[in-house]
DNA sequence: ACAGGTTACTTGCAAAGTGCAAGTATTTTT
DNA sequence: AAAAATACTTGCACTTTGCAAGTAACCTGT
C-alpha cells in the first residue's frame, strides 16, 4: 500500500459516497440507527449500508452500542476521529449550497453564516491556483514523482 | 434521480477517490497533463483516469485545451466550480494531517497555519454533535423522511 | 523526410463491487 | 403465542474496476 500524500489516506477509507452519507446522517441530521440511515433520501442498499457501517466502525470513525431501552436497536455514534470530519462535511455542504440549484434558501443562509468566519486564507489559495500556481508551491516540499 | 440534501449533490459527481485525486493534483501540486496525473503516487489505471477526466470536464469542474507548444499535450485546469472545491480539499488534508501517521511535519505545520483562521465555529458544531445533538438541529428545517 | 519516441488516450477481459429481492435472528408489541 | 419491528445476511444479475495491450497523433534527432 502506497499512501504518501495529503488527501489520499482519508479518501481510501471514507472517500466513498455511502460512507460519507452515513457520517452526514449522524452529524447533520442526528440519525443513529441502521433503520434511520436506510430511510435517508438516497436509499442505500441494505447490504451496502451494513458493509459501510462495519468498515467505518473497524476504522474507528463510528462506534455502536446496543440500545438499552430496545435491544433490537444498535446506536451508532461518531468517535473523535469521526467528529473531526465535520469541518470537511461542512465544506462539501458549502460547495453544494453554491452549486446545487435544489438547495433551499435556508441552507444557503446557514452556509453564509459559517463562511463569514473563514474566507480569508482559502480565498488566497484559490487565487494562487487560478493564476496557474499551486497551493504547495514553495510552502511544502515538492511531491516525489517516482513510486 | 433524487438529490435533495446538503452533501449529496456534489458527492455523486466528485465524491469518488480518483476524481478528487485529479483535482488535488491540479490544486496542490500544479499538475496539468494526463501523464502527470498518471504518474501520481497512487497510479490510477489509464482507462479510469481518462474516464474521470472526461466526467470532470463534462460536469464543469475542469477544462482542457491543447498545449500550443506541444500539440500532443492537453492542459487541464480548474474552472471556478472546480476552484471552489479547494476549501473542501484543504479540510480533507487537515484531517489527514491529524490522523495519517505518514504525514510529514512540514505539512502538519502548513495545516496548523491554515487552521488558525477558522477553528471557532467548527469547534462549536463538533461539540454539539459530540453531545448527541446535530448540526442542523433547530438551524435548518428537519429533513423529510419520505421519498 | 523518416524512424523512433512521447503523449493521450481506447479496447478486451477477468475480478471485484453494487444493488435488488428475499431470507434469517433477535427482540418487542399485542 | 403470534405478529411486527429491527438489524442484518445471502444469492444473483449487472456494473465498475484495473491490468495489459493496443492505437493515433505529434515531436525529435539524424
Amino acid at each position: 500500500m502506497e499512501n504518501t500524500c495529503p488527501l489520499n489516506y482519508g479518501l481510501e477509507i471514507f472517500g466513498d459516497r455511502w460512507s460519507l452519507l452515513v457520517i452526514r446522517d449522524i452529524a447533520f441530521w442526528g440519525k443513529k440507527t441502521y433503520g434511520e440511515f436506510l430511510s435517508s433520501n438516497e436509499r442505500p442498499a441494505t447490504n451496502i449500508l451494513a458493509g459501510r457501517l462495519a468498515r467505518l466502525e473497524k476504522n474507528g470513525f463510528i462506534v455502536k452500542r446496543t440500545d438499552e431501552k430496545d435491544k433490537r436497536k444498535e446506536i451508532y455514534s461518531l468517535t473523535e476521529k469521526g467528529l473531526d470530519l465535520i469541518p470537511m462535511l461542512m465544506e462539501i455542504g458549502a460547495w453544494s449550497a453554491k452549486y446545487d440549484p435544489r438547495q433551499p434558501e435556508e441552507f444557503k443562509q446557514f452556509v453564509t453564516m459559517v463562511r463569514a468566519d473563514q474566507q480569508r486564507l482559502t480565498a488566497h489559495f484559490i487565487d494562487k491556483v487560478r493564476n496557474g500556481g499551486a497551493i504547495f508551491a514553495d510552502a511544502v516540499g515538492r511531491q516525489s514523482t517516482d513510486s
